[in-house]
DNA sequence: CAAAGAAGTAACTAGTTAGTGCGTTATTTG
DNA sequence: CAAATAACGCACTAACTAGTTACTTCTTTG
Protein backbone atom coordinates (compact mmCIF):
# COMPACT_ATOMS: atom_id res chain seq x y z
CA UNK A 1 0.00 0.00 0.00
CA UNK A 2 1.14 3.59 -1.03
CA UNK A 3 1.41 5.53 2.17
CA UNK A 4 0.26 9.31 0.52
CA UNK A 5 1.87 12.25 2.55
CA UNK A 6 0.10 14.56 0.52
CA UNK A 7 -2.30 16.95 2.57
CA UNK A 8 -5.95 15.50 1.95
CA UNK A 9 -9.61 17.39 2.22
CA UNK A 10 -11.10 14.42 2.88
CA UNK A 11 -9.02 11.88 5.65
CA UNK A 12 -10.96 10.15 7.54
CA UNK A 13 -7.81 8.73 9.53
CA UNK A 14 -7.17 12.58 10.63
CA UNK A 15 -10.56 13.28 11.32
CA UNK A 16 -10.86 10.48 13.53
CA UNK A 17 -7.92 11.17 15.58
CA UNK A 18 -9.35 14.78 15.78
CA UNK A 19 -12.26 13.65 17.41
CA UNK A 20 -10.70 11.72 19.89
CA UNK A 21 -8.26 14.14 20.86
CA UNK A 22 -11.20 16.56 21.27
CA UNK A 23 -13.61 14.11 23.13
CA UNK A 24 -10.84 13.17 25.45
CA UNK A 25 -10.56 17.17 26.34
CA UNK A 26 -13.83 17.46 26.82
CA UNK A 27 -14.97 14.43 28.42
CA UNK A 28 -11.73 15.40 31.02
CA UNK A 29 -13.33 19.10 31.48
CA UNK A 30 -16.78 18.13 32.39
CA UNK A 31 -17.36 14.15 32.52
CA UNK A 32 -19.44 12.12 30.18
CA UNK A 33 -22.89 13.60 31.84
CA UNK A 34 -21.61 16.82 31.27
CA UNK A 35 -19.92 16.71 27.98
CA UNK A 36 -21.60 18.16 25.12
CA UNK A 37 -21.48 16.17 22.08
CA UNK A 38 -21.83 19.84 19.94
CA UNK A 39 -18.52 20.77 21.54
CA UNK A 40 -16.89 17.98 20.68
CA UNK A 41 -17.49 18.41 16.99
CA UNK A 42 -16.75 21.93 17.37
CA UNK A 43 -13.19 21.17 19.46
CA UNK A 44 -12.59 18.30 16.17
CA UNK A 45 -13.30 20.76 13.65
CA UNK A 46 -15.66 18.10 12.60
CA UNK A 47 -19.08 17.87 11.62
CA UNK A 48 -21.24 16.14 14.37
CA UNK A 49 -22.35 14.09 12.44
CA UNK A 50 -19.07 12.28 11.70
CA UNK A 51 -19.20 11.48 15.54
CA UNK A 52 -22.33 9.24 14.67
CA UNK A 53 -20.79 8.40 11.89
CA UNK A 54 -17.17 6.91 12.94
CA UNK A 55 -17.80 6.38 16.87
CA UNK A 56 -21.44 4.89 17.48
CA UNK A 57 -22.78 7.53 20.03
CA UNK A 58 -21.24 9.11 22.89
CA UNK A 59 -21.23 6.57 25.45
CA UNK A 60 -19.00 4.42 22.26
CA UNK A 61 -16.73 7.28 22.05
CA UNK A 62 -16.18 7.68 25.45
CA UNK A 63 -15.48 4.12 26.13
CA UNK A 64 -12.63 4.40 23.16
CA UNK A 65 -11.25 7.48 24.88
CA UNK A 66 -11.15 5.72 28.29
CA UNK A 67 -9.38 2.70 26.18
CA UNK A 68 -6.71 4.72 24.57
CA UNK A 69 -6.03 6.82 27.79
CA UNK A 70 -5.52 3.39 29.98
CA UNK A 71 -3.02 1.88 26.91
CA UNK A 72 -1.13 5.38 26.76
CA UNK A 73 -0.60 5.24 30.41
CA UNK A 74 0.37 1.15 30.39
CA UNK A 75 2.74 1.51 27.36
CA UNK A 76 4.57 4.58 28.46
CA UNK A 77 5.11 2.36 31.76
CA UNK A 78 6.35 -0.53 29.89
CA UNK A 79 8.79 1.26 27.81
CA UNK A 80 10.73 2.74 31.68
CA UNK A 81 12.28 -0.88 31.30
CA UNK A 82 12.19 -1.30 35.22
CA UNK A 83 14.20 -4.97 34.54
CA UNK A 84 17.58 -3.34 34.16
CA UNK A 85 17.79 -1.44 37.40
CA UNK A 86 18.38 -2.36 40.91
CA UNK A 87 15.27 -3.23 43.10
CA UNK A 88 15.45 -0.03 44.64
CA UNK A 89 16.11 2.30 41.80
CA UNK A 90 13.66 0.57 39.56
CA UNK A 91 11.16 1.58 42.61
CA UNK A 92 11.85 5.00 43.00
CA UNK A 93 11.42 4.96 39.39
CA UNK A 94 7.95 3.89 39.17
CA UNK A 95 6.91 5.97 41.89
CA UNK A 96 8.49 9.46 39.78
CA UNK A 97 7.08 8.24 36.83
CA UNK A 98 3.39 7.45 38.28
CA UNK A 99 3.30 10.77 39.93
CA UNK A 100 4.87 12.70 36.94
CA UNK A 101 2.68 10.83 34.58
CA UNK A 102 -0.41 12.15 36.40
CA UNK A 103 0.61 15.74 36.17
CA UNK A 104 1.58 15.93 32.83
CA UNK A 105 -1.91 14.06 32.11
CA UNK A 106 -4.79 15.27 33.94
CA UNK A 107 -7.47 14.24 31.89
CA UNK A 108 -6.44 10.98 32.58
CA UNK A 109 -7.52 11.22 35.95
CA UNK A 110 -10.87 12.59 35.12
CA UNK A 111 -11.60 10.41 33.00
CA UNK A 112 -10.86 7.57 35.83
CA UNK A 113 -12.87 9.51 37.95
CA UNK A 114 -15.98 9.81 35.28
CA UNK A 115 -15.74 6.24 34.81
CA UNK A 116 -16.04 5.13 38.16
CA UNK A 117 -18.76 7.44 38.89
CA UNK A 118 -20.73 5.69 36.21
CA UNK A 119 -19.60 2.23 38.03
CA UNK A 120 -17.16 1.31 35.06
CA UNK A 121 -20.06 -0.13 33.15
CA UNK A 122 -17.63 1.38 29.97
CA UNK A 123 -14.93 -0.68 31.12
CA UNK A 124 -16.74 -3.70 31.40
CA UNK A 125 -17.66 -3.73 27.84
CA UNK A 126 -13.59 -3.52 26.87
CA UNK A 127 -11.83 -7.12 26.80
CA UNK A 128 -8.27 -5.74 25.87
CA UNK A 129 -7.80 -3.86 29.40
CA UNK A 130 -7.12 -7.23 31.48
CA UNK A 131 -4.34 -8.63 29.64
CA UNK A 132 -2.65 -4.97 29.60
CA UNK A 133 -2.92 -4.89 33.31
CA UNK A 134 -2.26 -8.28 34.25
CA UNK A 135 1.20 -7.67 32.47
CA UNK A 136 1.88 -4.52 34.61
CA UNK A 137 0.98 -6.44 37.93
CA UNK A 138 3.06 -9.08 36.91
CA UNK A 139 6.11 -6.56 36.12
CA UNK A 140 5.59 -5.10 39.96
CA UNK A 141 5.56 -8.80 41.28
CA UNK A 142 8.80 -9.36 39.57
CA UNK A 143 10.30 -6.13 40.99
CA UNK A 144 9.34 -7.14 44.64
CA UNK A 145 10.27 -10.92 44.38
CA UNK A 146 14.02 -9.17 42.59
CA UNK A 147 13.80 -6.75 45.78
CA UNK A 148 13.91 -9.35 48.28
CA UNK A 149 16.07 -11.52 46.28
CA UNK A 150 18.91 -8.72 46.34
CA UNK A 151 17.88 -8.34 50.27
CA UNK A 152 16.52 -4.95 50.42
CA UNK A 153 13.09 -5.67 50.19
CA UNK A 154 10.99 -7.27 52.75
CA UNK A 155 9.08 -10.65 51.61
CA UNK A 156 5.53 -10.88 51.77
CA UNK A 157 3.98 -7.46 50.26
CA UNK A 158 1.04 -7.91 47.99
CA UNK A 159 1.85 -6.24 44.71
CA UNK A 160 -1.55 -5.33 43.98
CA UNK A 161 -1.41 -3.29 47.25
CA UNK A 162 1.48 -1.57 46.83
CA UNK A 163 0.54 -0.24 43.15
CA UNK A 164 -2.57 0.68 44.44
CA UNK A 165 -1.15 2.73 47.40
CA UNK A 166 1.42 3.99 44.60
CA UNK A 167 -1.04 5.47 42.51
CA UNK A 168 -3.98 6.56 45.89
CA UNK A 169 -0.55 8.82 47.34
CA UNK A 170 -0.29 10.95 43.77
CA UNK A 171 -3.79 10.56 42.53
CA UNK A 172 -5.53 11.96 45.57
CA UNK A 173 -3.38 14.50 46.12
CA UNK A 174 -3.70 16.46 42.50
CA UNK A 175 -7.35 14.97 41.60
CA UNK A 176 -8.36 16.79 44.96
CA UNK A 177 -5.71 19.91 44.77
CA UNK A 178 -8.94 22.37 44.35
CA UNK A 179 -11.14 21.30 47.29
CA UNK A 180 -7.37 20.61 48.67
CA UNK A 181 -5.95 23.94 48.35
CA UNK A 182 -9.03 25.78 49.83
CA UNK A 183 -9.08 22.83 53.04
CA UNK A 184 -5.43 23.32 53.73
CA UNK A 185 -4.73 26.82 52.84
CA UNK A 186 -1.75 26.22 50.74
CA UNK A 187 -1.51 25.67 47.41
CA UNK A 188 -0.69 22.65 46.64
CA UNK A 189 0.17 23.02 43.01
CA UNK A 190 2.91 25.59 43.77
CA UNK A 191 6.34 24.04 42.24
CA UNK A 192 7.95 23.60 45.84
CA UNK A 193 4.49 21.98 47.10
CA UNK A 194 4.79 19.58 44.30
CA UNK A 195 8.67 18.65 45.07
CA UNK A 196 7.96 18.12 48.70
CA UNK A 197 4.88 15.92 48.04
CA UNK A 198 6.94 13.71 45.53
CA UNK A 199 9.79 13.26 47.85
CA UNK A 200 7.26 12.45 50.64
CA UNK A 201 5.61 9.88 48.67
CA UNK A 202 8.66 8.48 48.04
CA UNK A 203 9.96 8.31 51.41
CA UNK A 204 6.46 7.09 52.41
CA UNK A 205 6.88 3.48 49.78
CA UNK A 206 10.32 3.35 51.00
CA UNK A 207 9.74 2.77 54.53
CA UNK A 208 7.37 0.72 53.78
CA UNK A 209 9.11 -1.64 51.29
CA UNK A 210 12.74 -1.60 52.24
CA UNK A 211 14.08 -2.83 54.82
CA UNK A 212 16.96 -0.37 55.65
CA UNK A 213 14.84 2.57 54.66
CA UNK B 1 -40.99 28.54 72.34
CA UNK B 2 -43.23 25.48 72.60
CA UNK B 3 -41.83 22.70 70.52
CA UNK B 4 -44.62 21.09 68.93
CA UNK B 5 -44.27 17.01 68.25
CA UNK B 6 -47.49 16.54 66.30
CA UNK B 7 -47.03 15.14 62.75
CA UNK B 8 -47.43 18.67 60.91
CA UNK B 9 -49.13 18.16 57.39
CA UNK B 10 -47.37 21.03 56.57
CA UNK B 11 -43.50 21.07 57.83
CA UNK B 12 -40.94 23.63 56.62
CA UNK B 13 -37.81 22.32 58.47
CA UNK B 14 -39.15 18.44 57.52
CA UNK B 15 -39.18 19.07 53.76
CA UNK B 16 -36.30 21.06 53.78
CA UNK B 17 -34.02 17.83 55.40
CA UNK B 18 -35.96 15.32 53.10
CA UNK B 19 -34.49 17.85 50.34
CA UNK B 20 -31.34 17.65 51.51
CA UNK B 21 -31.18 14.22 51.69
CA UNK B 22 -32.63 13.62 48.73
CA UNK B 23 -30.40 15.97 46.42
CA UNK B 24 -27.00 14.55 48.81
CA UNK B 25 -27.97 10.90 47.23
CA UNK B 26 -28.77 12.49 43.73
CA UNK B 27 -25.37 14.56 43.71
CA UNK B 28 -23.44 11.52 45.02
CA UNK B 29 -24.89 9.17 42.39
CA UNK B 30 -24.89 11.64 39.34
CA UNK B 31 -22.39 14.21 39.93
CA UNK B 32 -23.67 17.85 39.45
CA UNK B 33 -23.88 17.90 35.80
CA UNK B 34 -25.86 14.78 36.02
CA UNK B 35 -28.07 15.16 38.73
CA UNK B 36 -31.53 16.28 37.99
CA UNK B 37 -33.68 18.40 39.97
CA UNK B 38 -37.15 16.68 38.99
CA UNK B 39 -35.23 13.39 40.51
CA UNK B 40 -34.57 15.18 43.58
CA UNK B 41 -38.37 16.34 44.07
CA UNK B 42 -39.47 13.14 43.26
CA UNK B 43 -37.05 11.32 46.11
CA UNK B 44 -37.82 14.16 48.58
CA UNK B 45 -41.42 13.82 47.82
CA UNK B 46 -41.36 17.66 47.62
CA UNK B 47 -42.37 19.52 45.11
CA UNK B 48 -39.68 21.10 42.36
CA UNK B 49 -41.00 24.83 43.53
CA UNK B 50 -40.18 24.42 47.17
CA UNK B 51 -36.49 23.24 45.95
CA UNK B 52 -36.11 26.84 44.21
CA UNK B 53 -38.29 28.13 47.35
CA UNK B 54 -36.44 26.95 50.23
CA UNK B 55 -32.34 26.61 47.97
CA UNK B 56 -32.16 28.91 45.37
CA UNK B 57 -30.67 27.22 42.48
CA UNK B 58 -29.42 23.79 41.80
CA UNK B 59 -25.74 25.18 42.65
CA UNK B 60 -26.62 26.12 45.80
CA UNK B 61 -27.96 23.42 46.62
CA UNK B 62 -24.89 21.82 45.97
CA UNK B 63 -22.69 23.90 47.63
CA UNK B 64 -24.90 23.54 50.87
CA UNK B 65 -24.79 19.27 50.41
CA UNK B 66 -21.53 20.12 50.13
CA UNK B 67 -20.80 21.88 53.25
CA UNK B 68 -23.20 19.16 55.25
CA UNK B 69 -21.00 16.50 54.20
CA UNK B 70 -18.33 18.18 54.89
CA UNK B 71 -19.18 19.53 58.74
CA UNK B 72 -20.46 15.75 59.30
CA UNK B 73 -17.22 14.41 58.96
CA UNK B 74 -15.53 16.80 60.89
CA UNK B 75 -17.48 16.46 63.96
CA UNK B 76 -17.43 12.85 63.35
CA UNK B 77 -13.74 13.11 63.92
CA UNK B 78 -13.70 15.62 66.77
CA UNK B 79 -15.96 13.24 68.73
CA UNK B 80 -12.85 10.32 68.48
CA UNK B 81 -11.36 12.46 71.73
CA UNK B 82 -7.53 11.75 70.44
CA UNK B 83 -5.96 13.49 72.80
CA UNK B 84 -7.08 11.41 75.49
CA UNK B 85 -4.87 8.15 73.77
CA UNK B 86 -1.38 7.55 73.60
CA UNK B 87 -0.32 9.18 70.11
CA UNK B 88 0.85 5.64 68.28
CA UNK B 89 -3.47 4.23 69.29
CA UNK B 90 -4.60 7.80 68.43
CA UNK B 91 -3.09 7.68 65.21
CA UNK B 92 -4.40 4.19 64.20
CA UNK B 93 -7.89 5.39 65.29
CA UNK B 94 -7.70 8.15 63.10
CA UNK B 95 -6.49 5.55 60.06
CA UNK B 96 -9.10 3.30 61.70
CA UNK B 97 -11.72 6.24 61.23
CA UNK B 98 -11.02 7.50 58.04
CA UNK B 99 -11.44 4.21 56.47
CA UNK B 100 -14.70 3.34 58.00
CA UNK B 101 -16.15 7.08 57.39
CA UNK B 102 -15.28 6.55 53.77
CA UNK B 103 -17.28 2.99 53.95
CA UNK B 104 -20.23 3.77 55.68
CA UNK B 105 -20.55 7.12 54.02
CA UNK B 106 -19.49 6.56 50.14
CA UNK B 107 -21.44 9.96 48.69
CA UNK B 108 -18.86 11.90 50.50
CA UNK B 109 -16.11 10.68 48.31
CA UNK B 110 -18.16 11.23 45.25
CA UNK B 111 -19.28 14.55 46.20
CA UNK B 112 -15.94 15.71 46.87
CA UNK B 113 -14.80 14.43 43.61
CA UNK B 114 -18.03 16.09 41.68
CA UNK B 115 -16.69 19.52 43.61
CA UNK B 116 -13.21 19.17 42.20
CA UNK B 117 -14.85 18.28 38.88
CA UNK B 118 -15.76 21.55 38.86
CA UNK B 119 -12.59 23.03 40.59
CA UNK B 120 -14.01 23.62 44.19
CA UNK B 121 -15.74 26.64 42.70
CA UNK B 122 -18.81 26.43 45.29
CA UNK B 123 -16.54 25.89 48.51
CA UNK B 124 -14.81 29.12 47.67
CA UNK B 125 -18.04 30.73 47.99
CA UNK B 126 -17.88 29.40 51.33
CA UNK B 127 -16.46 30.68 54.43
CA UNK B 128 -17.23 28.20 57.16
CA UNK B 129 -15.30 25.25 55.76
CA UNK B 130 -11.99 26.93 56.59
CA UNK B 131 -12.04 27.17 59.99
CA UNK B 132 -13.32 23.73 60.13
CA UNK B 133 -9.95 22.26 59.25
CA UNK B 134 -7.40 24.82 60.85
CA UNK B 135 -8.87 22.88 63.99
CA UNK B 136 -8.50 19.36 62.09
CA UNK B 137 -4.70 19.95 61.05
CA UNK B 138 -4.17 21.36 64.42
CA UNK B 139 -5.67 18.51 65.95
CA UNK B 140 -3.52 16.20 64.17
CA UNK B 141 -0.35 18.60 64.59
CA UNK B 142 -0.63 18.26 67.84
CA UNK B 143 -1.13 14.52 67.92
CA UNK B 144 2.52 14.26 66.14
CA UNK B 145 4.10 16.58 68.95
CA UNK B 146 2.99 14.63 71.40
CA UNK B 147 3.99 11.34 69.77
CA UNK B 148 7.65 12.60 69.24
CA UNK B 149 7.56 13.79 73.10
CA UNK B 150 6.20 9.97 74.25
CA UNK B 151 9.52 8.89 71.88
CA UNK B 152 7.46 6.66 69.66
CA UNK B 153 7.04 9.24 66.30
CA UNK B 154 9.65 10.76 64.53
CA UNK B 155 10.30 14.35 64.03
CA UNK B 156 9.98 16.36 61.44
CA UNK B 157 6.45 15.15 59.26
CA UNK B 158 3.82 17.84 57.79
CA UNK B 159 0.36 17.13 59.30
CA UNK B 160 -0.63 18.35 56.21
CA UNK B 161 1.21 15.75 53.66
CA UNK B 162 0.33 13.24 56.30
CA UNK B 163 -3.24 13.85 56.27
CA UNK B 164 -3.62 13.71 52.36
CA UNK B 165 -1.93 10.38 52.48
CA UNK B 166 -4.20 9.39 55.65
CA UNK B 167 -7.45 10.00 53.47
CA UNK B 168 -5.80 9.47 49.78
CA UNK B 169 -4.95 5.97 50.48
CA UNK B 170 -8.38 5.03 51.56
CA UNK B 171 -10.04 7.46 49.40
CA UNK B 172 -8.40 6.17 46.20
CA UNK B 173 -9.35 2.65 47.16
CA UNK B 174 -13.06 3.35 47.18
CA UNK B 175 -13.63 5.52 44.46
CA UNK B 176 -11.88 3.37 42.03
CA UNK B 177 -13.15 0.34 42.93
CA UNK B 178 -14.87 -0.55 39.81
CA UNK B 179 -12.29 -0.34 37.76
CA UNK B 180 -10.01 -1.24 40.16
CA UNK B 181 -11.77 -4.93 40.48
CA UNK B 182 -11.79 -4.98 36.65
CA UNK B 183 -7.79 -3.59 36.15
CA UNK B 184 -7.20 -5.60 39.06
CA UNK B 185 -9.34 -8.90 38.44
CA UNK B 186 -10.08 -9.26 42.47
CA UNK B 187 -12.99 -8.15 44.18
CA UNK B 188 -12.12 -5.07 46.26
CA UNK B 189 -15.26 -4.38 48.01
CA UNK B 190 -15.12 -8.13 49.40
CA UNK B 191 -15.16 -8.30 53.06
CA UNK B 192 -11.47 -9.91 53.61
CA UNK B 193 -10.25 -7.79 50.60
CA UNK B 194 -11.38 -4.64 52.91
CA UNK B 195 -9.76 -5.76 55.96
CA UNK B 196 -6.51 -6.76 54.14
CA UNK B 197 -6.66 -2.96 52.45
CA UNK B 198 -7.13 -1.72 56.61
CA UNK B 199 -4.57 -3.54 57.86
CA UNK B 200 -1.80 -2.16 54.56
CA UNK B 201 -3.29 1.07 55.26
CA UNK B 202 -2.25 0.99 58.62
CA UNK B 203 0.94 -0.90 58.38
CA UNK B 204 2.00 2.05 55.46
CA UNK B 205 1.60 4.98 57.90
CA UNK B 206 2.65 3.35 60.94
CA UNK B 207 6.39 2.64 59.10
CA UNK B 208 6.30 6.29 57.61
CA UNK B 209 5.57 7.70 60.97
CA UNK B 210 6.65 5.67 64.24
CA UNK B 211 10.54 5.13 65.18
CA UNK B 212 9.80 1.75 65.82
CA UNK B 213 6.81 0.36 63.64
C1' DC C 1 -62.19 33.71 64.19
C1' DA C 2 -60.63 36.25 60.38
C1' DA C 3 -56.81 38.09 58.05
C1' DA C 4 -52.17 37.44 56.77
C1' DG C 5 -48.69 34.88 55.49
C1' DA C 6 -46.39 30.67 54.74
C1' DA C 7 -46.47 25.89 52.61
C1' DG C 8 -47.50 23.54 48.78
C1' DT C 9 -49.06 22.35 43.75
C1' DA C 10 -49.83 21.87 38.62
C1' DA C 11 -48.82 23.29 34.36
C1' DC C 12 -45.96 25.82 31.65
C1' DT C 13 -41.75 28.11 29.15
C1' DA C 14 -37.56 28.78 26.93
C1' DG C 15 -33.57 26.78 26.04
C1' DT C 16 -30.72 22.73 25.38
C1' DT C 17 -29.16 18.22 23.74
C1' DA C 18 -28.32 13.48 21.71
C1' DG C 19 -29.15 11.65 17.69
C1' DT C 20 -30.83 11.44 12.40
C1' DG C 21 -32.58 11.95 7.45
C1' DC C 22 -31.10 13.15 3.39
C1' DG C 23 -28.56 15.56 0.19
C1' DT C 24 -23.78 17.15 -1.60
C1' DT C 25 -18.92 16.80 -2.75
C1' DA C 26 -14.59 14.57 -3.11
C1' DT C 27 -11.89 10.34 -3.98
C1' DT C 28 -11.16 5.82 -5.62
C1' DT C 29 -11.49 2.14 -8.86
C1' DG C 30 -13.08 -0.78 -12.79
C1' DC D 1 -13.81 8.77 -17.49
C1' DA D 2 -17.82 7.10 -15.39
C1' DA D 3 -19.75 4.76 -11.71
C1' DA D 4 -19.32 3.52 -7.13
C1' DT D 5 -18.03 4.58 -2.67
C1' DA D 6 -16.74 7.11 1.12
C1' DA D 7 -16.37 11.76 3.49
C1' DC D 8 -18.87 15.46 4.81
C1' DG D 9 -22.61 19.03 6.04
C1' DC D 10 -27.24 21.18 6.86
C1' DA D 11 -31.19 21.35 9.08
C1' DC D 12 -34.22 19.01 11.73
C1' DT D 13 -36.75 16.41 15.81
C1' DA D 14 -38.11 14.38 19.89
C1' DA D 15 -37.07 14.31 24.39
C1' DC D 16 -35.42 16.50 28.26
C1' DT D 17 -34.40 20.09 31.84
C1' DA D 18 -33.69 24.26 34.98
C1' DG D 19 -36.43 27.49 36.43
C1' DT D 20 -41.17 30.18 36.77
C1' DT D 21 -46.07 31.73 36.88
C1' DA D 22 -50.18 31.77 38.96
C1' DC D 23 -52.79 29.51 41.90
C1' DT D 24 -54.79 26.73 46.17
C1' DT D 25 -54.56 25.12 50.92
C1' DC D 26 -53.10 25.09 55.48
C1' DT D 27 -51.34 27.35 59.85
C1' DT D 28 -50.52 31.01 62.83
C1' DT D 29 -51.65 35.13 65.35
C1' DG D 30 -53.72 39.81 66.59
Amino acid sequence: MVVKTTKKVRDADATQARILAAAKKEFAKSGLGGARVDEIADRAKANKRMIYHYFGNKEDLFRIVLEEAYTDIRTAEQALELEHLPAREALEKLIRFTWEYYLKNPEFITLVNSENLHKARHLKKSDKIENLFKRFVGMVGALLDRGVEEGTFRPGIDPVQLNITIAAIGYYYLTNRFTGSIVFQRDLMAPEALEERLAFNIETIMRMVCIDP
